[in-house]
DNA sequence: AGCGCTGACGTCAGCGTTGACGTAACATAC
DNA sequence: GTATGTTACGTCAACGCTGACGTCAGCGCT
């Protein structure tokens, strides 16, 4: 079995020309049954495979996709990116993730790196500090999507959730279960990002909509891990010892969170409820089960991959961003 | 700003042939440094990459690595991953992922779509279920190098790490605290793996080497993760109520076992000391701290690309599988 | 002057594939 | 019988790049 089998290979071996081998692997169709059967035949008994770099040199195509994202060992985004290779392999594309490790001049070279090799589309999730590049690169040819902050501009998709809704939801159900004294643990990058803290402006917004007061003390701020949580927590309770509720900003702090009030002594939900952000797997596994806002990554999947593949082909860019809602999963800890 | 800049538009521009922009690209020298100058000039003008397809196409190679898991959320892995990213970067080298979700049918897919793609080596982590097809891949010319399990075969190297050993390591410690009875949390599926269960292996070696016995009942079973772990440690401590010690298969499962000890009113690690396996991020940020057997990710790393390198650049196929060896980290749990 | 050598380029072919187009055989229509 | 498809192929060039090799000017040496 020769290392490298090319089209020309398996003509010969069945006495066609290469070019009718490459009709019956792409499926192109005008030749007869008996020609296709040979050629499959001697496909599989030379082992051929069609060499994607020649291919794509061509068609200006690879059935590939680029997933990039700020850190591998981040528990949601690695939630996502399952849901996206899903949708990438019904389409039948392969996907491909790299990420960036905080690093937006690391972004930017994977994002050249994956273009040079001749990826059909980026998701960025999210896109950190280089949107003046991306939407450089998206208008040069390379389509993007970028997830949850919109960016503007040709070849560039969005694909957004409502973090603001998110919020409201997970602080209404706190008001809604008798809660009154509802704290946040927020992320402390939260103020310094470009984009709006829509976690906190939903949980001011629910507070206001329920007419309880908006009190600074019940909002701590913290890095966005475990932690960060539990940082939180003690500095929550120190300011205020009574309260009953606490949203974190996503899961990872509502698991310092939880661990944190065990350690002084509150009971969760009895003495305090906590409600997370992401429902990431390990919600269901903690104790007690954590109630969480939950995103639902099979459809943000479907719909990244739907708009790469869409102005991949040459589609208009699609104007407004694609908002792909969010629910509340109950569980124990609300 | 045109979409595809090639050599020959730079070449047009600076007015060489293509041929001497190629030199400069690839730093190949032959040129005097005020060409070499101003093609960099025009280069950096024209936004001009290079096709990697094209290069790929001709020199049979990419500079890409790929990296075959078995789930994305599987902290472990993903932490593993980055060991391996950062490997790659260092090579100077772009590492791609793909996740097989458990199916060994995809990983074949996935492992010949990126051979298509024409990376120059893949990293599986781990092989299941696709030996033979693995050894044929790469007798035909793509390195590949596996993770844990050896392959033999050419141009197929290995990196191991001792599970054996660390297993051991971890119940030598908890004897030397002066834990008297204790009880494995393993995996399920151990006892189908074709590899041996080292693990439990060293698990009771370790218990002989001490001269204490083995009592089959301090040893469960259960899924590898956190709710495994859980139903492992109800099960041992209804089986021995008097268990002071537990090792378990990995950290998810000493999570689980953290949380059901916790439940059924047991101290960790006052009454019961915990150790887990693979030293994953979240064991800095459990309460109690877990104590694990850590494997060193970015070695692991670094060993794989330099196989991976060493044999797409034609060395020998190495002979004996590399082991990184294996380490405690002893925290609050034991 | 003639020789060889070196450095700085250019020319050409080909990697494996597919788009565009050509062609021969055969069927159909009048 | 001739015109007109239709089918089942084949031929050729090109995608962007680099390896192999060619060329030519300039230099030092005899």
């Amino acid at each position: 079995m020769p290392a490298n089998v090319t089209l020309d290979d398996v003509a010969r071996r069945v006495g066609v020309s290469a070019r009718t081998v490459s009709r019956v692997v792409n499926d192109q169709g005008g030749c007869t049954e008996a020609t296709r059967a040979r050629i499959l035949a001697a496909i599989d008994e030379l082992g051929y495979r069609p060499n994607m770099l020649a291919r794509g040199l061509i068609t200006r195509r690879s059935d590939t996709i680029g997933l990039i994202g700020v850190e591998m060992s981040d528990p949601f985004f690695t939630e996502v990116a399952e849901g996206v290779q899903r949708a990438a392999r019904d389409a039948g594309r392969t996907m491909f993730f790299a990420s960036t490790d905080h690093d937006s001049q690391r972004q930017w070279e994977i994002l050249q790196s994956l273009w040079s090799h001749g990826v059909d589309g980026v998701m960025l999730f999210p896109v950190r500090g280089t949107e003046r590049q991306v939407i450089d690169m998206a208008a040069r040819g390379l389509p993007i999507v970028s997830t949850d902050v919109q960016i503007v501009g040709r070849n560039v998709g969005t694909v957004t959730y409502d973090l603001f809704h998110g919020a409201a939801l997970a602080v209404e159900h706190l008001i809604a279960r008798g809660r009154r004294r509802v704290a946040m643990a927020g992320h402390d990058q939260s103020l310094l990002d470009p984009h709006r803290p829509r976690r906190e402006t939903g949980y001011r917004r629910a507070l206001d909509a329920a007419g309880q007061p908006f009190v600074a003390e019940r909002l701590a701020h913290a890095s966005n891990n475990v932690a960060g949580g539990r940082a939180a927590v003690r500095q929550l309770l120190t300011a205020d010892p009574m309260i009953d509720a606490i949203f974190a900003y996503n899961d990872l702090m509502a698991i310092g969170a939880l661990q944190q009030l065990s350690a002084m002594g509150r009971k969760v939900p009895d003495d305090v409820a906590v409600v997370g952000f992401d429902d990431i797997a390990m919600c269901e596994a903690l104790t007690p089960r954590l109630t969480s806002v939950s995103i639902d990554r099979d459809l943000l999947g479907r719909e990244a991959v739907r708009l790469l593949t869409e102005m991949s082909s040459g589609s208009p860019t699609p104007e407004a961003p694609v908002d792909i809602g969010l629910g509340l999963v109950i569980r124990d800890s609300s």
